[in-house]
DNA sequence: GTGAAAGCGCTAACAT
DNA sequence: ATGTTAGCGCTTTCAC
């Protein structure tokens, strides 16, 4: 085995002379297996040259001659916030099948460094661009963002103008709702958080929405706001616990209020779900898998969303322009064991 | 405004002629500020033709030349574990600061599907991998990633011979338990898993030396095994408590089943810390913030990690193998409010 | 100090 | 069906 591969150096030309053949011929045969203008019995010899010399292509080289990368850059401020990871992986996982790369790139939640990222991914030459935030909500994308067709993840553009792809709060605030409807609940509280984010806002609506064409009890004293930790949940709860009617179960707009309530809940030595329904929203399975009992909870569709903008992405980038340009994207419900049957 | 820039194509021959210089000139001043063969008036010159025309280099292009690609390669098993992501952003952020790019890969924990991002990987001609696992333990590396400077991070080579970035399991059991001995505890549960991954059987080690150096309780009732999950640290919670002289302390050697530990503690109406004080381990900010009262903990580095591994690469990259092979990265101390004053 | 020229490894007309 | 021939945008001698 004295294979060129040690040398690291073999080239098309390299696989052309072995099998005896045109560089144009392995060209076409690798990139097109189909190609008519190579011999089944040419495209195997050059198959075979390609494993003896252990050949592999230069995608580099190749970006360059075709003047197409493959790539996909994506923006997002924290690789580490453990949301972006999703939408990262469904990207990746959908590009990848599409057998195109995105290259990730963070930009800190800084201006600069954002923008200086978005410039790396652009020297990179890639061909469109994924610029996905970390919690839903408007974003200004800097302009060099728009010199190449771009799709915006669990975001919307506030001039308007970027096509997105946004969770559906609205429905899944309605669905957490009706799932406690459909366990026999009237008297549902609502434990939410005090912004003018898409999340609260709408969530809460979807909860006001099911209560209203269900005929549940819409009730002022059964909304309580605050912040959104663990502890405001747990203050939430028991200003709901302490209302003379308190409900018999109770939507928190995010996991860890829920975490909160929990807490809240069984100090007061009553059971979930026994006694009280606990439904959450985010899905945050480091929270709602590992609670007790686990929480039955409404997920953020990351995933979806980041293969959903690889496909808006793709046609943009082919031109073809097919599906509405603001996605939005439905939110399952999780189930498990906060629920009572 | 007409700028080629809308068009994309400005290349290094248009700042060139704009500028009134070679090509060569353009590419010198670009490269290197303190080009001996660039004057400053030159270089000047050259700089506003960029401005001008939104000139923007080829990176590919560039790599093609120069042989050299700036790009890191790393694979990881993306999906499992969502605090991994921190080697990411820890190598990303130190590849930057070095001016180059790390593309991310992922495995799906799936051979085939490793393989093939490997080589996916060469064929960017990336300069060196990493490879990350979203949890310590030895890894079989697929033959290929032998082909170029590889380290391995999170884990270790089963076969020993590639080098490794790795936690100080030992270390960071040592110093929670450490950390409640300081506190005035002497008799100190710990809650383990049965297992014969590093964590297990490092934290444990720990937790041991540790004691036995400071003279607090050896007692085998005091380490109890099982799962590791939220459920378990229950359950082994429950025996500890149970126990005819209880600790004052405990130990969790992760993060989630410190949580279930905290629910049999609440349980019997005893308080944390007043009556017993928790370190737990992995600082999974998830769990560990939001937990009520909020949980000290040991972290694991993985941010460091990454970052290191990004060192050692591009060490062994420049041929300059300085440091020792196997690096073990110390894991610090989270201080909160699970342990009593 | 500057520029001509020869690639880097590949694609894609355009012949043959 | 196969080969010829230009580039793609940049780096890097080497001569001027």
């Amino acid at each position: 085995m004295t294979s060129p591969r040690a040398t690291g150096k073999v080239t098309m030309s390299d696989v052309a002379r072995h099998a005896k053949v045109s560089r144009t011929a392995v060209s076409f045969a690798l990139s097109d297996p189909e190609h008519p203008s190579v011999s089944a019995e040419t495209r195997q010899r050059i198959l075979e040259a390609v494993a003896d010399l252990g050949y592999r292509p230069n995608a580099g080289a190749r970006a360059l001659a075709s003047r197409r990368s493959d790539w996909y850059g994506l923006v997002t401020e924290i690789v580490t916030a453990p949301f972006a990871v999703n939408i990262i992986k469904g990207a990746q996982d959908r590009a990848w099948h599409d057998r195109r790369f995105v290259l990730i790139a963070s930009s800190e939640g800084d201006g600069d460094m954002e923008e200086a990222a978005v410039e790396k991914l652009l020297e990179q030459r890639v061909e469109g661009l994924l610029y996905a935030a970390t919690w839903h909500r408007a974003v200004k994308v800097p302009d060099i963002a728009h010199e190449v067709p771009t799709v915006l993840v669990n975001c919307f553009d506030a001039d308007g103008v970027l096509p997105s792809i946004v969770p559906d709060e609205v429905a899944g605030g309605r669905r957490a709702t009706e799932r406690l409807l459909a366990a026999g609940h009237r008297r549902i509280g609502l434990i939410t958080f005090d912004s003018d984010i898409p999340a609260a806002i709408g969530r809460r609506d979807g909860y006001s929405s099911a209560l209203r064409a269900a005929g549940g009890d819409l009730d002022d004293d059964l909304v309580v706001g605050g912040g959104a930790t663990a502890t405001d949940g747990y203050a939430a709860a028991v200003r709901l616990l302490d209302l003379p009617v308190p409900p018999t179960a109770i939507f928190c707009a995010n996991d860890r209020m829920a975490m909160g309530a929990y807490d809240a809940i069984k100090e007061r030595g009553l059971t979930i779900p026994g006694d009280i329904s606990v439904v959450g929203f985010d899905n945050q399975e480091l929270i709602s898998a590992y609670l007790r009992p686990s929480l039955t909870t409404v997920a953020l569709p990351f995933e979806e969303m980041g293969a959903r903008g690889v496909d808006l992405l793709s046609e943009l980038t082919s031109g073809q322009v097919t599906g509405p340009l603001q996605v939005v994207v439905d939110c399952p419900l999780v189930e498990r064991s906060s629920v009572r049957p």
